[in-house]
DNA sequence: ACGGCTGGTTTGTGG
DNA sequence: AACCAGCCGT
């Protein structure tokens, strides 16, 4: 037992947590301190030291990557497959159960999943229905607010007082959720939601999934929202057996409903939890260390970790300050070219930044020097146009009832399906009470369809079907190809002129290989049937960022958001737009939601292994105006002596924390209009009022106006167009 | 029905 | 600057 590859390659203070007794167990672990290593050395002693089964096993992680990352180790760790152990993203655990369970979940059995821009098509059109003006309630405002309901667990008839009293969202909230139950789409934070409704109300399905799992594990502990934590609760309350692992200062997640609360009260729920601490940092330089270190011990109330290494200082910290967005992304290439050069490889770069708009400047640069390079987040491959145009035959195939798929494809590619016989086949859909598919039979059928929409929505149907009858008798890759082939898709795309025409039917071409790739990676964990192959790719689609690159691919520089890069590492880092408005963002300054903002900036320098490097820029082309910046206030929070510049005399520093802890109160700088706190202004739609708050600089400024009519209104300098009265 | 034009809007982070 | 929805001319 001593030399087990499980036990041997720990600290103690890893030791005790990946032992420690069945029952709960919160593990407090810093940044680069094995955190994940904890968890995959658990589940792995769980199964070979403690007998369990992989079966009776539940491990959740926010990921895809790190639930493959966790996996992969495991199975290395056991040397062989993990058949029946169920580890994946609260994602798409919630979505397995509710496929098991769909009846007793209230769900139709061929119910889809939607994603935001889904999400927001529906919420149009509940508000198209209630006569809503998109323009005085912006439709993604709703949406933001429904997935925040959704998050802590309020349904649109059982709002808490304070919302229930803004009688228009919850009329929307209520139209959308009736909309999404008759259509059978399930958005994403119904995936969390429902499971846990499923869980606290059916007790048989409760029971069923208690008595199914012995051991329940949750990556990221922090970033749990209260109904994510309520689903972890109910599943371990049979056998007390919850292991939780997490770090409060990389807490940032709380904009999409996370609470740090739940570390705090993991206690109170489970009284009897052994707590443990990894403090060893593995990753990073004493220097790296140390200005982690600085910058989150400006934050209160923390659990309080000392992260300590026993590795040297290394190189100091490198600060860059650019003329302009341009400057910065050149140099953090050429950087990123030369160490290259010195015989680096090339993912152990990587850029991170705070909002994925970011990424395009380096995008230009790393191509213009010929570097292979991977962005992630930002568009998805399954979220772009002509791969859910793709999709949606698909979807249509196996569920001639999914209107939003016919919607989607009836007349795509155009084939004279326009709105007058759109129009007529609604009509006729509301009248009957039946589907799109099913009216547009009926419309064939009926005598006052013209010949021509009638031949047009024939010819759709028979697409439909043919694919139906190919999906059969096809593996999914073949499927897919004639998808894209029967239904005209590229040959639309390719008669379309330009750039993106040509990287339409790349992307289509790349499905192929995607569904290719997907068969293999099924066939790894379990042999399914051909039909079931299609709904789970569907399902896939749905979750999955997109195809995973080759084995040539994965050397590659790495761009990515901070949020991203959370739970990664490498070797060299670029932590880029440190200027406050853009990180910290605006948005964050202005909510007073700093802390997080701060633990953000934390979560990017603890990323790093051996070198860091901190850019800014003085100006910065925002909206297409070239707009001026001021440092961000972090950069004022490192300690002198473990940074060096390039044309950055440290001195300034000083000057920057100055600059940013001022407020604002005269604008004239950018407004050139000579405002000023208690001013009045005119706006071209709400009128005159008073200026009541200020906040930000350069692009970012942003002023709250107090009008008569309107009530109070945040307005960006840049667009409101003010103008002193 | 459809493609091209225009002017208004956009960008905060994710599954 | 880039993207889109809505408008207009064919």
């Amino acid at each position: 037992m001593e030399e087990s590859p499980i036990i041997s390659p720990l600290n103690d203070a890893q030791l005790e947590a990946v032992t420690a007794p069945s029952g709960p167990v919160l593990v407090l672990a810093g940044a680069g301190s094995g955190k994940t290593r904890a968890l995959v050395h658990r589940i792995a002693w769980l199964i070979q030291e403690n007998g369990s089964h992989p079966w009776s096993i539940i491990a959740m992680t926010f990921t895809n990557k790190s639930a493959r990352e966790m996996r992969t180790r495991i199975e290395k760790l056991l040397n062989t497959p993990t058949q029946g152990l169920w580890i994946g993203t609260f994602h798409a655990l919630g979505l397995r159960m509710l496929r098991q369970d769909w009846q007793a979940a209230g769900l139709s059995e061929r119910f889809e999943v939607i994603d935001n821009a889904d999400q927001l098509r529906q919420i149009r059109k509940s508000m198209e229905e209630l006569k809503l003006d998109e323009k005085a309630i912006p439709p993604k405002q709703i949406l933001w607010r429904i997935n925040a309901c959704k998050d802590n667990g309020h349904r649109a008839h059982n709002l808490p007082e304070e919302l229930s009293k803004d009688e228009v969202f919850s009329l929307i909230y209520r139209d959308y959720e009736k909309r999404c139950q008759q259509l059978g789409l399930v958005d994403f934070g119904e995936l969390l939601l429902r499971p846990c409704e499923l869980l606290k109300n059916n007790q048989i399905v409760r029971e069923y999934y208690q008595n199914k799992f012995d051991h329940v594990l949750i990556d990221e502990f922090q970033d749990t929202n209260h109904i994510q934590f309520q689903c972890a609760q109910l599943l371990s309350t049979r056998h007390q057996s919850i292991f939780a692992v997490g770090d409060d200062d990389q807490s940032i997640y709380g904009w999409r409903g996370a609470k740090v609360e739940n570390m705090l009260g993991f206690n109170r729920i489970f009284p009897s939890a052994s707590i443990f601490r990894l403090e060893q940092n593995y990753r990073s330089s004493g220097c790296i260390l140390q200005a982690a270190n600085a910058v989150i011990s400006r934050n209160s109330g923390r659990l309080g970790k000392k992260l300590w290494t026993d590795q040297a200082d290394g190189e100091p910290i490198q600060i860059y300050r650019a003329y302009n967005e341009t400057d910065e992304a050149g140099f953090a290439v050429s950087a990123i070219d030369a160490s290259i050069a010195s015989g680096k490889a090339h993912n152990e770069h990587a850029v991170l930044y705070r909002s994925n708009a970011q990424s395009r400047v380096f995008e230009e640069q790393l191509i213009a020097r010929g570097i292979p390079y991977s962005v992630y987040g930002g568009m998805r491959f399954f979220e772009r146009a002509e791969i859910k145009n793709a999709v949606a035959y698909l979807k249509l195939a196996v569920n001639r009832d999914s209107d939003p798929s016919f919607d989607r494809v009836v007349n795509m590619p155009p084939r004279s399906i326009g709105n007058q016989t759109m129009e007529s086949v609604r009509f006729i859909a509301a009248r009957h009470g039946v589907s799109l598919w099913e009216a547009s039979r009926l419309a064939i059928d009926d005598a006052k369809t013209r010949p021509r929409s009638r031949e047009s929505l024939k010819r759709f149907r028979a697409i439909i079907e043919r694919i139906d009858a190919l999906s059969k008798e096809l593996p999914l890759d073949a499927l897919v190809e004639k998808v894209i082939h029967e239904s005209g898709l590229i040959d639309h795309y390719a008669r379309e002129r330009g750039e993106t025409a040509i990287s339409r039917t790349e992307n289509l071409k790349e499905l192929i290989t995607a569904a290719g790739s997907y068969i293999l990676e099924l066939s790894r964990e379990s042999p399914e049937q051909r039909k079931n192959q299609l709904n789970l790719f569907l399902n896939h689609t749905a979750l999955e960022p997109g195809p995973r690159g080759t084995e040539e691919e994965f050397d590659r520089v790495q761009l990515m958001s901070l949020h991203s890069a959370k739970g990664l590492e490498f070797k060299t880092v670029f932590l880029c737009g440190m200027e406050d408005g853009l990180f910290p963002h605006q948005l964050s300054i202005s909510d007073g939601n700093l802390e997080e903002e701060r633990r953000l900036c934390y979560v990017g320098i603890t990323r790093a292994m051996q070198k860091l490097y901190l850019c800014y820029s003085r100006s910065r082309n925002v909206f297409g105006k070239q707009m001026r910046c001021t440092p961000s206030r972090f950069l004022a929070e490192l300690p002198e002596e473990l940074l060096s510049g390039t044309r950055q005399p440290v001195i300034e520093q000083k000057q920057w924390q100055k600059e940013s802890v001022q407020p604002d109160s005269n604008l004239t700088d950018h407004s050139g209009k000579n405002l000023e706190l208690g001013c009045t202004v005119r706006h071209a739609k709400f009128g005159e009022g008073t200026l009541m708050q200020a906040e930000g600089t350069g692009a970012y400024a942003r002023v709250q106006v107090n009008f008569p009519e309107a009530g109070k209104k945040w307005l960006v300098l840049n667009y409101a167009r003010l103008r002193r009265v």
